[in-house]
RNA sequence: GGGCAGUUUCCAGAGCGGCCAAAUGGGGCGGACUGUAAAUCCGCUGUCUUUCGACUUCGGUGGUUCGAAUCCACCACUGCCCA
């Protein structure tokens, strides 16, 4: 068995794979792809398993290509969707182009020593010459409409009650161009993706056997999904987001640490690179002590370190226990340096004079953008959700006056149990 | 171009002249229990507001009516079928 399939099946990273993907990796360094879509102008953990397909595939040895779909991006891949996308504007799209390479870059080996050192493409870079008569004439004449209607992505959409425009039909098509034009200017010959992407992936090696004669290869990897059944990566602030500016590292820590046991297990597997020995007797600990949460520490540990680096994961570590080694202790507990030094939660700033005078909780919940209005802060507090200094807020009337002040300028203030912000009075 | 069906609050989906800010389910949020899990149970879920109440919603515009998400007209959009 090749190493690198070996690899990722154990990690539970293979879906579906052409045969003949190993003959073809294990005859030569092998050339591959992954497409991204540029629908915003930062990647979030969604995209990660792909990337990390890409990294673990340069790892073996092979070279692996980041291809961003400028030009796909304007088509819209009905892949899972059961409705027609909206299209985004050029502007909108070459601006998430130039975001989404640039978190590209830091994962792979660009360095052009390597013989295997990786490329990022853009497939606008070739669409953009093509007019559509070429197009139709070389690529479409090639591909059955019954074929392409037999694809699952279509299928649904043509069973389903929302039809599809002629654009998103086409897409296959375009994205299977890419693999084509790949295979003939790049030598690539395996594409990788989510298990989404099959029929896609397909129809580009379809063309490429009807034009060239050649073959190609592909293997998907699974869909993560939560054991629960929820959509994977959406948190109630939405998106988990690559882009620090949009998700801090505490966040993003955050996130992996509150994975659910039954989640942790199979995660840990996929989105770290810790050896198969390591993950076991991880996983055998954590059974044992399931309070522990040693594997939900280590997942985050790992994945904050891969994606935020070192010193932002010692920050989000120290911030996590800060906030939470000790929720039972008062929070005049923390020390000032503690409070100064804390990072990656909500911060506002609050006049003095407010507090001095004192000021009703509602007021300056809202005032500090914790809550919308003083309606939602009311509701919130009297659902018993809304902590200050860690002692629960159960009058809506009461008052905050400087009392309140922790070391003379901070008021912690908690939503829920794991949401907090830190209010600076000056 | 012709025929049919449809457009309701985040989603699905009831409502078919006043009792409708609009059933029910899902999702989301919060609480209890816990391990910053899971399961379970409870509460909240149009906006603003001192639970009074005010305001804005049921594709759009006009109309009928004391009163419309509910009736009428026109328009728009979506889907299916035929040409």
């Amino acid at each position: 068995m090749n190493p690198l399939i070996k690899e990722l099946q154990w990690r539970g990273m293979i879906q579906d794979i052409m045969p003949g993907t190993e003959e073809q990796l294990n005859k030569e360094m092998t050339t591959a792809y992954v497409g991204f879509d540029p629908t915003a102008d930062s990647l979030h953990i969604g995209s990660l398993v792909p990337i990390l397909l890409l990294v673990h595939l340069q790892k073996a040895g092979h070279k692996p290509v980041a291809l961003v779909g400028g030009a796909t991006g304007m088509v819209g891949d009905p892949s899972g969707k059961s409705e027609e996308r909206n299209m985004l504007s050029i502007e909108e799209l070459n601006k998430n182009v130039i975001g989404v390479r640039s978190q590209l870059e830091q994962f792979l080996n660009f360095d052009k020593i390597l013989p295997n050192a990786a490329e990022l493409v853009n497939n606008f870079d070739w669409f953009k010459n093509i007019s559509f008569l070429d197009f139709i004439r070389d690529a479409g004449k090639h591909i059955t409409v019954n074929y392409m209607m037999a694809k699952d992505s279509v299928k649904k959409r043509l069973e389903g009650e929302n039809g599809m425009s002629f654009t998103e039909f086409t897409y296959q098509l375009v994205q299977g161009y890419d693999f084509y034009w790949l295979y003939n200017n790049m030598n690539c010959k395996l594409q990788m993706g989510g298990s989404d992407q099959w029929g896609n992936i397909v129809t580009g090696t379809e063309l490429i056997r009807r034009k060239n004669g050649g073959e190609a290869f592909a293997f998907t990897c699974p869909l993560i999904k939560k054991s629960d059944g929820g959509k994977f990566g959406k948190t109630e602030k939405g998106n988990i987001w690559l882009d620090p500016q949009r998700t801090s590292p505490y966040q993003f820590y955050q996130f992996w640490l509150n994975a659910t046991d039954a989640d942790a297990e199979g995660w840990i597997k996929i989105f770290t690179f810790l050896d198969e020995t390591t993950i076991h007797e991880l996983t055998a600990q954590h059974h044992l002590q399931p309070s522990e949460r040693i594997l939900q520490k280590r997942l985050a540990e790992e994945l904050t370190r891969f994606v935020h680096g070192q010193e932002e994961l010692d920050k989000a570590i120290e911030t996590t226990q800060k906030l939470f080694a000790n929720t039972k202790a008062p929070a005049s507990a923390l020390s000032i340096a503690d409070l100064e030094s804390i990072e990656g939660i909500v911060r506002t700033n609050y006049p003095i004079a407010k507090i001095n005078e004192g000021t009703d909780a509602l007021s300056f919940l809202s005032e500090n953008n914790i809550f919308d209005s003083k309606g939602a802060a009311r509701k919130m507090i009297q659902n018993g959700g809304v902590s200050i200094n860690r002692e629960k807020l159960t009058d809506p009337q009461s008052i905050i006056n400087s009392d309140k002040l922790l070391h003379n300028k901070f008021i912690l203030v908690q939503v829920g149990k794991k949401n907090y912000y830190l209010v600076e009075v000056e």
